[in-house]
DNA sequence: TATGAATGAGTTTTCATTCAT
DNA sequence: GATGAATGAAAACTCATTCAT
């Protein structure tokens, strides 16, 4: 059912995207309303709907499209290195740079976990992020770099470092990536080390 | 202007508050309506509002009675202990095991973040948690046994490796509180380390 | 229906009908509720319907009882004074110290006239308090003291300028009720003059 | 932020305040619920809230366009008419047609003079009509051809005496226009008269 | 494609009244 | 007589979605 659109059509598409995802992360999804999107970008409800068949869809076109967009970006940093704990650390770095540039995106995964209908769509992105680090971790536990456990446990710990630091330091505060990266990539090494 | 209860009242009080925490945390703040938690008790609806003002005033109140228990339950577990590292080391066991028996806690916050009118109450109880955590971080780094780096920046990242550990395994999969309390225990205190 | 009252209960009885009529007099019947009138006097709801059947059987009873208190104050003002003209300026003056001793009262009938269930009550009372007015105006054309007009509307002239005045200089700007009283008394002689 | 609205919808707008006013004016404002308003035109209870913001803002908008309107009726009436009296007696002659055909609005202004929150709009209005009024007193007290008195007690005397025959004659008995007019002229002129 | 208009189910909230103690 | 608790119908209002033009 994906409409064919001509080049104006796949730039109101994108415009309408952008704008719910900032009001979104702004004020919360439910608050925001779809007239308030589109009054917003000063056009009519019609609009919306050309584009997209619902609210909701258009959420988790948002959900799936951030987390791609994350691990494009963690896995073009990444490239070939093949030192498992250096990629550990460029999948930090890239993931602050990332979240740096898409401030609103961060909200939005926040929000679609506590809500029953879009908790898969998070638990399975999460699960994906994991399993990327997972490989990483158990490369760096083969070569005796980092300590020997539960690899899981340690990629969920490396992600909420770094989320967290993301969180209050880039968007809170509004720091220097660089630093804050600098940041978490120095506790997690330490914490992953053996 | 708080009413006056007496103890049958007290108690209806708290078992709305009790369901309407596991229903918003079941299914999410916005789809769980009053009329719901008022079903899900089989009383009136006029019952919700003698004893809360509104859906938001309760879900506030949630969210500092969350806030405030879990700080009383850490202070608790730390008592006086002298040694900062083995303070960090009790607080965080005692957030696992909080969270492990509050569950339902855990989704408000995070929901709680996203939502304009909520945020506010979020950051200042994340505030305090920091603050808390400061303080035995400093001593730990003038007794020499902590990294001398930022402290509020250490403090996230511990509270960040918990919170993420606890919904991940406790959560989610439902792993014993201990386990999963020695494996954020473990990383912590090694990316706290000098 | 009318229940046996101790002298205690005639008195609790009469402090809930002030309380309500000073409540609704002040914001409107509607924005006045039974909560707001028995937490007003710091007792519990049942008191309200101990002593009467509904808000809206209390409201009647304070809108028959006005006009009669009103009609006794006129009655017993005139007296068995001869003068036809006389009697109406007696009339008025003590129509004006009533209003000005029972400012409450006042907007209740005008709430009263606009609301489907109460109109007829309100009606009734204009008529009887016409009646009076007219009886006397009759009186004074028939002495020739008094336009040979159609006394009904001579009467409601009367009528709304006393109410008007009353209104404006008594309720709303708090002067003194003599000279509002001579005010009304001046316009209206002049008016009902042949 | 007033809406851009086609003919239609200014149609449908002008189409709901009719309405209202006639309900409200029928029943009472309370006893009439948007729901009835909506279901009387047969139209959904969202095209309310497309026009209006809330029903107290209808009423409002209500309340000074009826005063607005009733105000350009009688300054057409009056033009440039020199002698002051006959200004007088055209206003009053101007508002009683008014009043004959728009018979709703006279309760809806009776009822917002009792309630906390539309009072202070009442008020207003009441004193444009009353330095209306007064600007003529005057003139014609320096005539010499008006008692000099508070030209604002008289004002208001007349305003009394219009406003009640045209309640008791027009809208309760559906007297001819003319005639309840001569007679309130009759009653104000003798009523001012030095 | 786009707009303003319309729908109506669903939400929060109020409140007169009744009940149990 | 009196209280706090409970009821539930009804109110105002919202908003995702659809429609007519």
């Amino acid at each position: 059912m994906t409409r064919k659109l001509t080049q104006r059509g796949r730039d109101r598409r994108l415009q309408i995207l952008r704008e719910a995802a900032r009001l979104f992360s702004e004020r919360g999804y439910h608050p925001t309303s779809v007239a308030d999107i589109v009054a917003s970008l000063k056009v009519g409800k019609g609009v919306f709907y050309w584009y997209f068949p619902s609210k909701e869809e258009l959420f988790v076109e948002l959900l799936r499209g951030a987390h791609q967009d994350l691990r494009r970006r963690q896995q073009a940093a990444i490239g070939d290195e093949p030192d498992p704990v250096r990629r550990i650390e460029l999948g930090i770095r890239a993931s602050m740079a990332w979240f740096h540039e898409h401030r609103s995106s961060f909200n939005l995964v926040q929000f679609a976990a506590t809500e029953e209908r879009f908790a898969p769509v998070v638990r399975h992105n999460r699960e994906v992020a994991i399993a990327d680090a997972v490989r990483h971790i158990k490369d760096g536990i083969v070569e005796g770099r980092i300590a020997d456990q539960d690899p899981g446990v340690l990629a969920e710990a490396v992600v909420g470092v770094t989320e967290r630091l993301a969180q209050a330091y880039l968007l809170e505060r509004d720091e220097p990536v660089d630093q804050v990266a600098d940041a978490a990539v120095a506790f997690c090494l330490r914490g992953l080390m053996g």
